[in-house]
DNA sequence: AATACACTCAACCGCGCGAGC
DNA sequence: GGCTCGCGCGGTTGAGTGTAT
């Protein structure tokens, strides 16, 4: 039990600040400075108590006081904040320069946690709410996707990933396994606002010695980062060597290595680009967790997915929303399988000489030849391109889209890593 | 128009902490 | 070391306002 307030001590006025003692306090303040804040209100002829007069001053008065909303910055900023700081009001406040604790507070309260839950992001930890129930859900598919394994039909689509080049970060292994590729329901994806998938991963931001860079995806991949990394894929540099949802770089050999998803891109892509060695320059590995949401356009069914991805480093944090939409198909999201062919050395080298080789002459499987489309979700005037229509020379759309924000903020969490790209 | 409900935000309250005695 | 006091923080409240029924 603390002290009691100081206003018992006397009669003095509570609630509501009239314009008549804002202008006493104001006066005060600006001509002698608050002083000892018990002793405010005597001289500046006010009936309150010294913490009322200072929270009036500290949250209302001030000069140095921002009015009026919180930009989006604003907003994204408390939120990254708070994911490393928790309800440490007064320190989030001090990075928001003419912003109160109180008032970010507030605004939490009344606004951004509603904001993370339609997001399906648990305000309180900036996990996603479905964690819980996607382990639980993962171990069911363990045991399930174990059984029937997807060799057959990872061979086919060449995606060939060995489990050892899999890098760690935050001291912790997020090994690649069959498990982690959870196949969704279309009536999942119809659901609106819906959580699906969590996957912790690591995001590699890497230069290599000619001089070109690449963003790599690793960790527990899902289908999700599979159509995370067709966004990736689809308009960052489509002409040149994409590693974006790749194994991360063999450090020990530095050596770049084929990842698992490569070849879900391959028709929209150089196969040879894509395919060739290249040796690692430099690299930064970012902790990320990350989180999926699907709303469903009811105008012209589309499908947005929305990811999330929340990476630390150190003291600094950050979130960032990439979007992609899709036009429904429920052929092709129900037979979206694919899993983990953990083969040796010589197996990849043969998969990857095949693939580049005859790179026509990889098989799809029938559900992928259904045609969908792919549009920036702020632009609906993109063109919409059947993937299987889609050759090389076509030039992408370049634009500002979410991945390439993506990437300034990647690079401002890599710079928080003290390196510079 | 009346009522209920939801939301915002200014302000209050309790408590922890550190300084001073 | 123990006590008092002031400051600052975070949780909570409740008046005011907006919106839906």
């Amino acid at each position: 039990m603390g002290r009691p307030p100081c206003c018992y001590k006397e009669k003095l006025r509570k609630g509501l600040w009239s314009p008549e003692e804002d202008e006493k306090l104001l006066r005060h303040i600006t001509h002698h400075g608050h002083g000892c804040w018990s002793s405010v209100p005597k001289l500046a002829g006010l009936q309150r108590c010294g913490k009322s007069c200072r929270l009036r001053w500290i949250n209302y008065l001030r000069p140095d006081l921002k009015r009026g909303a919180f930009s989006q910055e604003e907003e994204s900023l408390i939120i990254e904040l708070h994911a490393v700081l928790g309800n440490r009001w007064s320190q989030i406040a001090a990075q928001l320069p003419g912003r109160t604790d109180n008032e970010i507070k507030n605004l939490w309260n009344s606004c951004l946690k509603k904001k993370l839950r339609q997001r399906g992001i648990d305000p309180n930890t900036h996990k996603p709410l479905s964690e819980i129930k996607n382990e639980e859900d993962k171990a069911f598919d363990r045991n399930k996707n174990h059984e029937k394994s997807s060799m057959e039909e990872t061979s086919k689509m060449g995606m060939v990933v060995q489990e050892n080049m899999i890098s760690s970060f935050a001291n912790e292994r997020y090994p690649l396994e069959v498990s982690s590729c959870r196949k969704l329901s279309t009536n999942n994806l119809a659901a609106n606002s819906e959580t699906h998938e969590f996957f912790r991963s690591g995001c590699f931001l890497t230069t290599y010695e000619d001089g070109g860079t690449a963003t790599n995806l690793v960790g527990d991949f899902s289908f999700q980062q599979l159509v995370y990394g067709l966004n990736f894929g689809i308009f960052k540099n489509p002409d040149t060597t994409l590693s974006f949802n790749s194994i991360p770089n063999d450090r020990a050999s530095n050596q770049f290595n084929f990842g698992a998803l490569p070849s879900m891109i391959l028709p929209l892509m150089s196969t040879s680009n894509i395919l060739t060695p290249r040796r690692v320059k430099n690299s930064v590995c970012i902790a990320a967790d990350s989180s999926m949401n699907s709303y469903t356009n009811a105008s012209n069914g589309f499908q947005t997915l929305e990811t999330t991805m929340m990476g630390t480093s150190g003291n600094s944090s950050h979130e960032s929303t990439t979007n992609i939409e899709l036009q429904s198909n429920s052929s092709f999201f129900e037979s979206i399988s694919w899993g983990i062919e953990n083969c040796g050395e010589s197996g990849k080298e043969a998969q990857i000489q095949g693939l580049e080789a005859n790179p026509e002459e990889i098989k799809w499987p029938e559900c992928l030849q259904t045609p969908f489309l792919l549009a920036p979700s702020s632009q609906n005037q993109c063109p919409q391109t059947s993937y299987g229509e889609i050759k090389p020379e076509v030039p992408f759309p370049m634009i500002e889209t979410t991945m390439d924000i993506y990437s300034k903020d990647l690079q401002r969490l890599a710079e928080s890593f003290g390196q510079i790209f």
